[in-house]
RNA sequence: AGGGGUGUAGCCAAGCGGUAAGGCACGGGACUUUGACUCCCGCAUUCGCUGGUUCGAGUCCAGCCAUCCCUG
């Protein structure tokens, strides 16, 4: 029988994952990263149910990694006037990169992990599939896009098929420790919330405050620095206009400007996507008609993906989307498959 | 100094004698990779000030103050 090594975050679907590879049969073994200074009860509750379940159970410090391919990438974005995913570079590197191999070290033949997508065998064309989650409404495979054959191949998403209430279900009956911890959310190294305030501490630099202009260059208000908005953000601005609300539509961090103007300035048809990863095939060798993804909590839209060069992607949809942004992942779909995906370098907003 | 306009919440703004619309901003909540979007809830005992008329005034009258435009 194959060994699994399970990630367990101290989480309930990850516990839940543990238990249900166990009454498949798997010889078990627990891996919890550490990833950063606010990992907090995580790794003893995941230890905890590893021996509740029965199963020796690894902690990997991880941080020095996690710093440079997340941290470090996520406050650079920002600096750029982008908004980044650190879910993605984590799951790519880190999850799926530095923690998978050291599963494969321990003598694992697979890494399983709770996360809501499916992997399936494609015989006909020899690769690994990635698909989303039954249930739609907990489906994480936007994040997951970048997987490639090799990680696809030692991974297992116990996951799936289930949904939410049938995981706590699970957990509970089993008595876990952790059945009724609530999701995680937000960004797991930014706890409270701060996230100028960590990529200051983290980059040591402070946020330079600048003008919020409006398109035709009038200034409508002071901004307290470009790290501090996305596009398409409203709250949070302070500035008031008669004529509706007021959106963040444009960031300049070269001129220290950031553009306010109504919601119809956010609307755009085409993206440029780089840092691609394709999972059925190894590029695309013609357009093709896919729905595209441009945020995580967002339906997929139809759309057609053309490949422009050898790491370049352009997206057109066939209606116009809403602040779609620099440095957020786009992620192609051919119903329930994925496709692959890449990270929106730009976008044509027309007029 | 004279003529005209305007003064209602942080901003814009309805109201025209009957007991303060709405939008924006802001605060709270749900949702959330996004201080995101969206949605829900909240947000002027009071209308530049002081008097007056009236059963009743943001609404009418008088004076004052502030501000804008025009003319000396």
């Amino acid at each position: 029988m194959s060994v699994v090594a399970v990630a367990m975050s101290g989480g309930v679907d990850s516990s839940a994952a543990a238990v249900l590879l166990g009454r498949q049969g798997y010889d078990l073994l627990g891996v919890t990263l550490r990833l950063h200074e606010h990992a907090g009860s995580e790794a003893a509750d995941a230890a905890r149910v590893a021996a509740q379940l029965g199963f020796a159970h690894h902690t990997f410090d991880l941080s020095g990694e996690f710093c440079r391919r997340v941290k470090d990438t996520f406050a650079a974005a920002y600096w750029q006037g982008r908004t980044p995913n650190p879910c993605i570079s984590c799951n790519r590197y880190i999850k799926f990169g530095a923690l998978l191999e050291r599963a494969l070290e321990l003598g694992a033949d697979k890494l399983a992990t709770g996360h809501y997508a499916r992997i399936e065998w494609d015989g006909g064309a020899g690769r690994h599939l990635l698909k989303t989650a039954l249930h739609p409404e907990k489906d994480q495979s936007y994040v997951l896009y970048c997987l490639t054959q090799h990680q696809l191949a030692h991974t297992l998403f116990p996951l799936g098929g289930l949904s939410k209430e049938e995981i706590r279900a699970l957990a509970a009956q089993s008595g876990l420790a952790t059945a009724h911890k609530g999701d995680s959310q937000d960004i797991c190294f930014i706890p409270d919330g701060d996230y100028a305030g960590f990529i200051c501490r983290h980059t040591g630099k402070t946020p330079v405050p600048g003008d919020f202009v409006a398109p035709d260059g009038r200034v409508l208000g002071r901004h307290e620095g470009v790290i501090c908005y996305t596009l398409g953000q409203r709250r949070g601005i302070g500035v008031s206009s008669a004529n509706g609300r007021l959106y963040v539509t444009d960031i300049c961090p070269t001129e220290n400007k950031v553009t306010l103007s109504g919601p119809e300035d956010l609307m755009a048809t085409t993206l440029e996507a780089t840092d691609l990863n394709f999972i059925p095939f190894d590029k695309l060798d013609k357009p093709i008609r896919v729905q595209a993804k441009t945020r995580y909590r967002q339906p997929a839209q139809p759309a057609v993906a053309e490949q422009i060069g050898p790491d370049r992607l352009r997206v057109t949809f066939d209606a116009p989307q809403r602040a779609m942004t620099p440095g957020q992942a786009v992620v192609l779909y051919d119903g329930d498959v994925v496709l692959g995906g890449g990270t929106i370098d730009r976008v044509e907003v027309r007029s």
